[in-house]
DNA sequence: GGTCGATTGAATCATTTTGATACAAACTTA
DNA sequence: TAAGTTTGTATCAAAATGATTCAATCGACC
């Protein structure tokens, strides 16, 4: 299908949709170092958004939100939760959908469904970094990570719906244990430490945190790195299983 | 307006609502040292169900959590927060509304808006207990305190969102300081820690608990009460204006 | 009026957790 | 083989928490 072609399937799609209803993801990585967000960008209309869709009328909330997140980023089994609804009357202008599908040559109508009032279920994802693809949906160009600290400015409340998602992030992150799943299946005391780190935005001491992971007795060593480094190799971790 | 009259306008209202979002408020109070949640009860089908409602097109989520608060309990500028929201295809059968319809002579079609699936945006509420009038809606008959471990079952997915609110309100209770909200101004530390046993349920040591809450700062004394009891008398206490 | 029982407010001490520092071990480079 | 790094762990001080004790203050009772 051409691109067009698909635009037009999805304009149909409307009344499969739940109405009022939008789903938006925050889709955290780690990188070098780096917690990041995929973005998808709007090549025509240079403007930014958050991975996002609406709901089935067949499938549930969390449903929608996992296939979003499968369409970008080609992974399933993640970690996501649920971290707030926004359900404010202005949310924002739709004119980068209208102008993106504009040029597409689809001029939607005031009262289109597409322009309507949606609320927003809020999901944020851990992935880790390394197995995802990021994918561009039908109204972007491109999905592309970007650093925390340098969010562009999003459509709609997008801005905001992120600044909420990592706040949430930050208080679960003790709480549940979590931070684990933005990492891949092995890792050094030291990449977990940078990950808290990043998250939590302050520098913690290296022996403590090491202390305290360790007690919780939930990491399991897999063996002795020999890192090529001129210094002592760390061990190499994973997550326990918990049969 | 008669009963009818009302109901009558209520389901004609159908377009002023944002489709697909309903929200549902837990309100917690705490009155002879137990946790209540105010539930209405439809007489005619004998069922229970939470405080709920629609939003109208051109409010937010919250303003109608904040609105349908008020007209249940009488009270405004009450703690209230958004805890979760409930998406599944399947969140129950709406047979009691539909009843309770029919019982008051209005036969609902099985494509009418109110029969539809919706999405719930669950809210909880700490109210002062003694500054609420339970009041029921145009469904139901009666509106009245029930003791957080003697919930009956309740329509829809209800059970379900009353134990995801209690369970982020004992996450959130160290986390904010968010208790007092359901005392009034005033109170004994007696009853400050039987607050905090009943929604942790779990018991609390006297000292240490008033220690923790004095070194806290947000106490202030107000002055000795002459209770009438055969032993010392405790200080009252309010929390501090934070001018 | 004096004693008793009850509850409050605070002190005390032991235990656990956390913060900060120190040091030996293990590796590469030169 | 010495120097420079980072890792893993030990150690000690400080803070937070758990558990117990005790004096103070009231009404009830004799």
């Amino acid at each position: 299908m051409t691109p067009s072609q698909n635009i037009k399937t999805f304009l149909e799609a409307g009344p499969e949709y739940l109405p009022s209803v939008s789903v938006d993801c925050v889709i955290f990585g780690f990188h070098e170092r780096q917690l990041k967000v995929l973005l998808l960008e709007f090549k025509h209309t240079k403007a930014f958004a958050l991975p996002g869709g609406f709901v089935f009328k067949e499938e549930s909330a969390d449903e929608a939100a996992t296939r979003i997140l499968w369409e970008r980023t080609g992974v399933k089994d993640i970690y996501l939760e649920q971290f707030h609804t926004f359900g404010e009357q202005n949310r924002g202008n739709w004119d980068v959908h209208k102008a993106t599908m504009s040029s597409h040559g689809f001029e939607l109508e005031t009262n289109h469904w597409l322009l309507q009032r949606f609320i927003s279920i809020g999901y944020y994802a851990l992935v880790d970094f390394s197995k995802v693809i990021p994918t561009p949906d039908i109204f972007s160009d491109i999905g592309g990570w970007h650093d925390i600290h340098q969010i562009p400015t999003l459509i709609l409340d997008h801005n905001r719906i992120v600044e909420k998602a990592l706040s949430t992030l930050r208080l679960m992150l003790d709480y549940k244990l979590v931070g684990f799943n933005l990492l891949s299946e092995t890792f050094t005391m030291n990449e977990l430490q940078s990950l808290y780190e990043t998250i939590l935005d302050k520098k913690l001491l290296r022996a403590n945190f090491q202390r305290k992971m360790l007690s919780m007795e939930i990491l399991e060593r897999v063996e002795k790195k020999f890192s090529g480094k001129a210094h002592k190799p760390p061990y190499i971790y994973r997550i326990k299983k918990t049969t």
